[in-house]
DNA sequence: AAGCATAGCAACCGCCAGCTT
DNA sequence: AAAGCTGGCGGTTGCTATGCT
């Protein structure tokens, strides 16, 4: 199936907003909505692509965005959450009134890698950097080429039975497992928030894994890294409050079906 | 003061999922 | 069921500011 470009790009404006295009585009949006970003620059006047448009108001023009730093606590949550999510930016942005996933995912790859890398954390993996081995070192090794595809598997405790899945009883510990898949990239460049080259902004999680155990299919025969689940990290939570607390009930990216209960 | 390297951020690109026709 | 369209997402790039020598 082919695809259709979402706008002539002959006739349209690339690079910074100009004062104008932003008032024109405010202006348009607080008279006639959101929506419909595809007709919404010829209506508004703009010589932009729509997508362009929607990017400039979700991530800059939006009136209810919170400028400024980020605060500890603020650090501290996407931490967490991305320790749950992985680079599910828009995932963790939801979590953060005022903040956009560009934001965020800005500020993840120039200031909290950092931080967590001085704190002797890999920030893909969000373990403990193994002994003997610096910062530097664990930057280093994230610059190579990642996977094709990854899998992080986090297990869960159901204890309090809050929001949890149907055939399951306050008192009883359910125990799942919810797949993350990413894919891997590549780039010539890298991210700033380490010193050296600029590298890849892969943050997905950097268990190593054969490609079998990467597509989720367990106990292959194929299986070249025997599913090295001593090396998948684990954690322990309440599923239902967790579900809550992501805001993920319902979500394409966590879905329920793909809950493996023991 | 000049030149270079690095950091930070805004914006773009390509892909995908979901909806409509 | 297939094709087409749209919005949304994550990764990447380009530009500017800042720091360093």
């Amino acid at each position: 199936m082919g695809r259709s470009p979402c706008c002539e790009k002959a006739h349209t404006n690339k690079g910074a907003w100009t004062k104008e295009e932003d008032d024109r585009l405010i202006a348009y949006i607080r008279a006639h909505g959101e929506g419909c970003w595809r007709s919404l620059p010829k209506a508004a006047g703009l010589l932009r692509c729509g997508k362009s448009c929607r990017l400039r108001w979700i991530n800059y023009l939006r009136p209810d965005l919170k400028r400024g730093n980020f605060t500890e606590e603020e650090d501290e949550l996407i931490i967490k959450l991305h320790g749950l999510l992985g680079n599910k930016w828009s995932l963790i942005a939801g979590r953060l009134p005022g903040r956009t996933d560009n934001e965020i995912k800005n500020y993840w790859n120039t200031h909290i890698r950092r931080k967590l890398l001085s704190r002797g954390i890999d920030p893909t993996t969000h373990r403990p950097i193994s002994g003997g081995e610096q910062p530097s070192a664990a930057a280093a090794a994230a610059s190579a080429p990642p996977a094709a595809a990854e899998v992080r598997t986090i297990s869960f405790s159901s204890g309090g039975g809050v929001g949890a899945t149907d055939n399951t009883n306050n008192n009883e510990v359910v125990q799942g497992k919810m797949m993350l898949l990413s894919c891997g990239s590549t780039s010539n460049r890298n991210m700033s928030g380490a010193t050296g080259p600029r590298r890849t902004a892969s943050g997905s999680s950097a268990v190593s894994l054969c490609f079998t155990c990467s597509l989720g299919i367990q106990n292959s025969k194929d299986c070249t890294c025997h599913n090295n689940s001593a090396a998948i990290g684990t954690s322990n939570l309440n599923i239902g409050g967790a579900y809550d607390f992501l805001g993920l009930k319902g979500s394409s990216v966590l879905d329920y079906r793909s809950l493996e209960m023991k």
